[in-house]
DNA sequence: TTCATGCGGATTTTT
DNA sequence: TCCGCATGAA
C-alpha cells in the first residue's frame, strides 16, 4: 500500500476505515482531502470496488475535478478517469439524477434551473399578482423564507404559521412552485427538495441508487442542511458505507440552511459510526494557529481542540490600522509588491480576503492602478453581467420555451415593441390556457388560425407573432446546431452588438464579455445544449478561480478549502467583521466568528489583519471601530500598529513608528542585477513591444521606463510585468 | 412604447 | 454608492 505510508495515524486511520459510517473530524489544514482522494483510491485498489460505485460530494466543481484528477494520478490514468465515478456539488449530482428520473416527477427531462435573480423575478410577480404590499413584503426576504421552508423540506402545504406574514410567505409559496412546473423549471433548493423526495417516495428507485453507490463520501459535511442530509441517509440506506469529512468550526453556511447539528444528527442516526479526529495542522506557522485558537475558544458550545503543527513557530501575524479604505487598500498592494520583489512569495500565492463582495472595487482599483495584475474570485462578477444573463436566458429559451423567467428577461430586449402592457396580457392569456407564455407566442405563428390570435389586440399581436416565429426557427434550428452556432445565430438575429456596444468603454467591455461566452461555448462543442445550461447554472464561485500566477480576491466564504502563502484580511471592522447585520443575533455572531477564523487558518505562512479607521469616501468617511473579534486576539501574538501610533487594544503605544515591511522580515534581501538597460527591446503581455528608456534597482527590485509602441511611457516593476526581452 | 431624468432607498455571505 | 422605480415627454 505504497500511497499510504505518507499518512499520519488517524489518516491512515480515516483512510483504511472498514465499511459503515464514519465521521472525520478535521481541522484546519490537517489533510482532509487528502484522506478524501486516498480513501477513495483505497477503496478501489485494495477493496475491490468500482469507480462507478463511489459517489463524492464536494464542496465545488473544482473539487471535484482535482479530486478525480488526483484519485487518477494515484491509481493510473485509467482506473479511476471515464469510468463513471459520481463526482459534484450536491447540486450538480442533483441535477444529473432528476434529469434520468424525470418520470416520477412532476418536471421534464428538459426543465432550466432558476437562479436567484429568477427566483426573486418571479416571486416578486407573484406579489404583484396577489396584489401584496411590496414595500412591507420584499421579495428578497420572502424568497428567503421560502428558501428555508424548501431546505427543511417543507412543502406548502405544510408550512407553519403562526401570524400574517406566514399566511402571506405560504401563499406565495404555493403559487411559486406552481409557476416554476409551467415553466418546467426547478430552483436551486429543488434540486434537493426534489430529489430527496424522490428517494424518499419511490422505495425501487431509492434502492437502486443505494445499491449502484455501495459507498457515499461527503466533504464539507458541517455545512450541509437538512434536505442534503436526508439525501445522504437515503442513498445510503442500504448499506450504511458513508463517510464523512468536517469541521463544525467551519460552519459558514447557516444562513443557507447548514445545520451543523447534521454532525449530532449522524452520530444519532447512525450510532455504529466511528469517528476519527485529524488534529495535526500541515499547512499553517505556530503563530497563525495560535491567533486562530485564540479567536474561536471565544466560540461557545464546542469543543476546544488544540491546534498544532510542527512547521515552526513562524512570524507574528501583522496587524495594520490604514487611515482609510483607500489606504487600506493600497497597504495591501504595496506589500504585496514587496513580498513578491523581495522573492518571499510568488504573485499567485497572495491572497486578499473580505467579508462582502462590495469590498473588492478599491482593492481593484488599488490594483489597477499599480498595474498589477489580479485574479477576482466569483461567479456573480461574470456571470451576473446584464449582457451574459441576457444571452443565457436567450438559450435557455430556446431549449426550454416554457421558462417564464427567461422569456420575461429578453422579450422585449432588444426593444421590439412588446411593452409592460402586451406582456401582461400575454401571461393573462397563458394563465387562463393554464399553459406557459412561451407556448402561446409559438402558438400565435399559426396567425389567426390560433385561438390566441383574437386575444390581444391589433398592435400587440403583430410584434408578439413575429417574436413568437423567431423564436420556433431557432427552437428548430437548436436540433441540429452546435451550442456555439446557436449562440452566432442569436446574436446576429438580434444584433445584440448593435444593443450593447454603444461606443463608449462600457459598451466595449459589455461586447467582451460576449466573446467571452462565445468562447465558454465552444468549450461545450459536440455536447448537448443541457450540459452547457447546467453548468452555468450551477457555476460555484471557486470555479471560477483561474491558474493565473496573480494576486487573488476573494469573500471569506469563498476562501473555505483554500489556502495561501500570504493573507490578508481587510475590513477587520465592526459592522463589517462581525456584519452589522448580525450584531442582535448571537447565532449569527458565533458564524461571524467562524468566518474569520475560517480566513485566519487559510493563511500557511503569513497572515496581514488589515482595518481602515474611516471608511466610505476620501476624507469623508465615517468613523469605525476595530472589530470585536480583534480583542480577543492577545497581543504578544501581534505586530504592527496603527499609523496613528495606538494599538488597538490601549496598549504599548509607540509613537508613529509605520510598520515597515523590510523590518519583519528575517530573509536578507537578495542583491540582484539589472537586466535591463536603455534600448533594450522588450515586449508585454498586454501593452506590447516597446523600448527600454533607463532603469534602476530599488528596493529588491528592478524598475524600468519603457515607451511602447501602443500606449506610450510606463514605468514597470520587471519583477511583477512579466517582460519577455527581444533583443 | 420607449427613453430620459430624478428621486428614494437599501445595503452579507452563495448553490 | 449604486440601483431600481416612478414619472413625464416624444
Amino acid at each position: 500500500m505504497t500511497f499510504l505510508d505518507q499518512l499520519n495515524q488517524q489518516q491512515r486511520q480515516a483512510v483504511t476505515a472498514g465499511n459503515g459510517p464514519v465521521l472525520v473530524l478535521a481541522g484546519p489544514g490537517s489533510g482532509k482531502t487528502r484522506v478524501l482522494t486516498q480513501r477513495i483510491a483505497y477503496l478501489i485498489a485494495y477493496q475491490g470496488v468500482r469507480p462507478y460505485q463511489i459517489l463524492a460530494v464536494t464542496f465545488t466543481n473544482k473539487a471535484a475535478r482535482e479530486m478525480e484528477d488526483r484519485v487518477a494520478s494515484l491509481l493510473g490514468e485509467d482506473a479511476a478517469h471515464g469510468h463513471g465515478m459520481m463526482l459534484g456539488t450536491f447540486h450538480s449530482i442533483c441535477a444529473r439524477i432528476l434529469r434520468r428520473e424525470a418520470d416520477h416527477l412532476p418536471i421534464k427531462p428538459n426543465y432550466v434551473i432558476f437562479d436567484q435573480d429568477d427566483q426573486v423575478r418571479l416571486i416578486k410577480g407573484i406579489i404583484k399578482e396577489l396584489n401584496i404590499n411590496e414595500k412591507l413584503y420584499r421579495p428578497n426576504s420572502i424568497h428567503a423564507a421560502v428558501s428555508n421552508a424548501k431546505n427543511e423540506l417543507i412543502d406548502p402545504d405544510n408550512f407553519p404559521t403562526t401570524n400574517y406574514r406566514d399566511e402571506i410567505v405560504k401563499r406565495v409559496y404555493d403559487l411559486y412552485q406552481k409557476r416554476l412546473l409551467t415553466s418546467n423549471a426547478v430552483d436551486f433548493d429543488d434540486l434537493l427538495l426534489w430529489t430527496a423526495r424522490l428517494l424518499e417516495e419511490n422505495p425501487e428507485v431509492r434502492e437502486a441508487y443505494s445499491q449502484r453507490f455501495s459507498h457515499v463520501l461527503v466533504d464539507e459535511f458541517q455545512d450541509t442542511n437538512i434536505a442534503q442530509y436526508m439525501l445522504v441517509k437515503h442513498l445510503c440506506s442500504t448499506h450504511g458505507n458513508i463517510f464523512c469529512v468536517g469541521d463544525p468550526d467551519q460552519s459558514v453556511y447557516g444562513w443557507r440552511g447548514a445545520d451543523w447539528r447534521n454532525v449530532q444528527r449522524f452520530e444519532n442516526d447512525f450510532p455504529a459510526s466511528k469517528t476519527i479526529l485529524l488534529e495535526q495542522n500541515y499547512r499553517s506557522k505556530q503563530s497563525i494557529l495560535d491567533t486562530a485558537m485564540a479567536v474561536i475558544d471565544r466560540a461557545h458550545n464546542r469543543r476546544r481542540k488544540k491546534l498544532f503543527t510542527d512547521r515552526g513557530q513562524g512570524e507574528k501575524v501583522i496587524y495594520f490600522e490604514a487611515r482609510d479604505d483607500y489606504s487600506e487598500a493600497s497597504f495591501v498592494v504595496d506589500t504585496i509588491a514587496q513580498l513578491v520583489a523581495g522573492n518571499r512569495f510568488d504573485p499567485g500565492e497572495c491572497a486578499v480576503m473580505y467579508r462582502t463582495n462590495a469590498q473588492s472595487r478599491l482593492l481593484e482599483e488599488a490594483f489597477l492602478q499599480a498595474r498589477l495584475p489580479y485574479r477576482l474570485v466569483g461567479a456573480q462578477r461574470f456571470y451576473g453581467r446584464r449582457e451574459v444573463k441576457d444571452l443565457i436566458a436567450y438559450i435557455r429559451l430556446i431549449y426550454n420555451p416554457n421558462d417564464e423567467a427567461s422569456l420575461g428577461r429578453v422579450i422585449n430586449i432588444p426593444a421590439r415593441g412588446i411593452g409592460s402592457k402586451t406582456i401582461l396580457s400575454l401571461y393573462q392569456t397563458a394563465r387562463n390556457a393554464d399553459t406557459s407564455p412561451g407556448s402561446v407566442l409559438l402558438d400565435l405563428v399559426r396567425g389567426a388560425e390560433s385561438p390566441f390570435w383574437g386575444q390581444f389586440t391589433a398592435r400587440a399581436v403583430g410584434p408578439l407573432s413575429t417574436f413568437g416565429t423567431v423564436l420556433a426557427r431557432w427552437h428548430t434550428a437548436a436540433q441540429t446546431l452546435t451550442t456555439t452556432e446557436l449562440f452566432d445565430c442569436i446574436v446576429s438575429d438580434i444584433d445584440y452588438k448593435a444593443y450593447i456596444d454603444d461606443n463608449t468603454e462600457e459598451g466595449a467591455s459589455r461586447w467582451e464579455n460576449v466573446e467571452e461566452l462565445r468562447r465558454l461555448t465552444q468549450e461545450y462543442s459536440g455536447r448537448p445544449l443541457e450540459e452547457f445550461l447546467e453548468n452555468v447554472a450551477l457555476i460555484a464561485d471557486q470555479d471560477t478561480l483561474t491558474d493565473a500566477n496573480a494576486p487573488t480576491l476573494l469573500t471569506l466564504h469563498a476562501a473555505k478549502g483554500l489556502e495561501f502563502g500570504a493573507v490578508f484580511i481587510v475590513g477587520l471592522d465592526d459592522g463589517i467583521l462581525p456584519h452589522s447585520r448580525s450584531f442582535d443575533k448571537p447565532e449569527e455572531m458565533e458564524e461571524e466568528r467562524r468566518l474569520f477564523y475560517v480566513g485566519i487558518t487559510r493563511a500557511k505562512d503569513r497572515l496581514y489583519l488589515v482595518r481602515a479607521m474611516q471608511r466610505g469616501g476620501r476624507g469623508w468617511g465615517e468613523d469605525t471601530y476595530p472589530s470585536r473579534f480583534l480583542t480577543d486576539i492577545p497581543e504578544m501574538l501581534l505586530d504592527g500598529q496603527s499609523r496613528g501610533g495606538a494599538h488597538p487594544f490601549g496598549g504599548d503605544s509607540l509613537t508613529d513608528t509605520r510598520w515597515k515591511p523590510s523590518s519583519a522580515s528575517p530573509k536578507s534581501a537578495p542583491v540582484i542585477e539589472a537586466r535591463y538597460r536603455a534600448g533594450t527591446r522588450i515586449s508585454h503581455p498586454t501593452w506590447g513591444d516597446g523600448i527600454v528608456l533607463n532603469s534602476k534597482l530599488q528596493e529588491e527590485d528592478e524598475i524600468v521606463e519603457v515607451a511602447f509602441e501602443s500606449v506610450g511611457i510606463k514605468r514597470l516593476a520587471t519583477s511583477l510585468a512579466n517582460l519577455t526581452i527581444l533583443s
